[in-house]
DNA sequence: CGTCATAATGTAATCGTTTACATTTTATGT
DNA sequence: ACATAAAATGTAAACGATTACATTATGACG
């Protein structure tokens, strides 16, 4: 059975393909026995538009892509949530485009601006290098780009994205353990070549230089921001001359994972390593000890980062560059003790 | 800056478009000098295909649509990479769509394929009401369909399929329950509109009626296969006159939430109550206690399901119709005690 | 009833590719 | 050098929709 096109319905209601084609986009202007007539072929041929040659005609496709680093993450997803929610007040659909975690070069992210598949685009992943290019392109063809969470904060002031403060949330963390009596503090971060965490990396070196904290030599590790990364990550550090007694996760992720490590070691949480998380997952609160975490405001950026983007759609222009920065919350739990001094 | 089309690489490189178009696509029959010019042209102007028309005049898209439940789910994210290993060996990319765990539709499936973004789909979300109809469709368009995981298997044995034997898999589940002397067991399922977790929960009573063990009114709750609605489903059961000795879950997700419930109320697990998950998702070795589950072969199921798919597609015909079954697994871990009798 | 404004519909161009077919160029063998 | 086959390139139609513009139908009014 070959496709249905909007000329057999023309054929068969015995009018033109104008009047279709105005029926279905514009049915005030076609008079209603008309209209009646065509509606009647459509259902008898059970004809829909070809979306993809209206996306060709139209010179717009009504989709946006949201590139994640990771579907499966439950930050991400919380993330997508409030993208969606914006979205679905739009005659737009969402496609979704993984890194699996790997940094997007600019190349990557021009060649999927370039395929013109969508109108415009969230970058939940790394860019790398990042920056002018990828605007200048975006710039170039018109198609907005957005960025959400993932953006170091001191060299591109000039993007468009939505974050929270990375560096003063990573140092609230740190200064958080230091408060509770430790002293000798590691940090697990994700993939070197991820912007993801580097932000929260800074902080966390921040806190330390300014309470005169040493940071020994092997301290900072790199996990994969998974489960199993960090729990090699955290097998490292457990064996460390110089063990530390609090561990900073640089996501939620990894701190399950550290957890689990210390635990299978035969060591207990907070008892004898106070582990700090980083996202404020749903697990963090259901896993033993509780996760104390900084929560980010996952929808929320969701939510602002496709109306940015949606206004730049609808204007026709680049959103302007100022970041938005919402606000996080350090949240509390079991998983980080008191040293006792 | 307007886009540029093949048409002006064609004139500054002196040649045709058709020359052009074959420059690209069937570069061995063009001569090398041309060649030469035209990719110098290519680089001078920029050009990239408008992959909506080359959509649009190949009638083909060269992606394919996954239709997940959620995402962020973990067990499908498992999923997601075994497709995407074997996406990854065709020129084809994913585009994701997502039904937030609401019953599809056949209209909506419908609606998906009849928008022709995709020349294929996998549906590992559920469908209702499900088979004739989608498979109808799917046939006279040609675009076929490959569902994962989420089927009934008493009543589409004629549908394409990839899943384990989800009511053999629940029986061995609720045996191993009993086996440890468990008398008086629960089961919290999926959605009821949905399709995920039928099959579990009949091999649940199938096992119980085999047991000759009676399930009392209130052993059958309804979560929504999330932490939250595992939760409050788990407190109903554990405010029941007639309290389980053990809660089975349809999803480890639920499991998750079910223990966190539990200790919440200030019993353990598995000592006053055993909890038995089905998925084994990566938090399921970490969380303690660690869950006794079933375990599903996902990166399998998800390079099964797209092999059968793309093989469709380049055939032409729908996937024969014959469900392909692949083996469970039961994982135990420390979740389920043994009832002292 | 004729005129004219307006509404309704039709005609045909267009979007950027691909590709069948026609034409030209190049290479080969005598 | 010429005939001929093969290779390279060009021409133009097609995909299915939208839409500017042209045309026709409808209705209002004197």
């Amino acid at each position: 059975m070959a496709q249905v096109s909007i000329k057999q319905v023309a054929e068969i209601a015995g009018v033109s393909i104008a009047t279709v084609s105005r029926c279905i986009n514009n049915p005030s202007q076609v008079k209603e026995r008309t209209r009646h007539k065509v509606q009647a072929a459509i259902l008898e041929t059970g004809y829909s538009p070809n979306t993809i040659a209206q996306s060709f005609r139209r010179g717009r496709t009504n989709v946006i892509m949201v590139v994640m680093p990771s579907i499966g993450d439950p930050f991400f997803t919380e993330v997508m949530q409030g993208i969606r929610s914006v979205v679905a007040e739009h005659d737009y659909s969402i496609i979704i485009s993984e890194t699996n975690f790997n940094t997007m070069t600019a190349e990557e992210v021009g060649a999927m601006m370039v395929s013109r598949q969508a109108d415009g685009f969230i970058l939940l992943a790394s860019i790398f290098p990042f920056g002018n290019e990828v605007l200048a392109r975006a710039e170039k063809r018109s198609q907005p780009v957005v960025i959400g969470c993932e953006t170091i904060s001191t060299s591109l002031a000039d993007i468009p994205s939505v974050h929270i403060d990375n560096v003063a949330a990573a140092r609230e963390a740190t200064d958080f353990l230091i408060s509770n009596g430790h002293k000798k503090i590691a940090f697990i971060s994700g993939q070197r070549t991820s912007l993801l965490t580097r932000d929260r990396e800074f902080g966390y070196r921040a806190a330390m230089h300014k309470a005169k904290l040493p940071i020994e030599e092997g301290w900072v590790v790199e996990g994969n921001l998974s489960i199993e990364g960090a729990g090699y990550a955290c097998s490292q550090l457990l064996q460390h001359a110089d063990r530390p007694t609090a561990i900073f996760c640089a996501n939620d992720e990894m701190a399950i994972g550290c957890m689990h490590q210390i635990k299978k070691q035969g060591l207990s949480v907070p008892e004898d390593i106070s582990v700090m998380g980083f996202d404020d997952i749903r697990y963090a609160s259901v896993i033993e000890p509780a996760l104390t975490t900084i929560s980010q405001p996952a929808r929320q950026i969701g939510e602002r980062v496709a109306t940015r983007l949606f206004k730049a759609i609808e204007t026709g222009h680049q959103p302007n560059n100022q970041p938005v920065i919402l606000p996080h919350k350090l949240v509390i739990r079991q998983s980080v003790g008191t040293l006792q001094t």
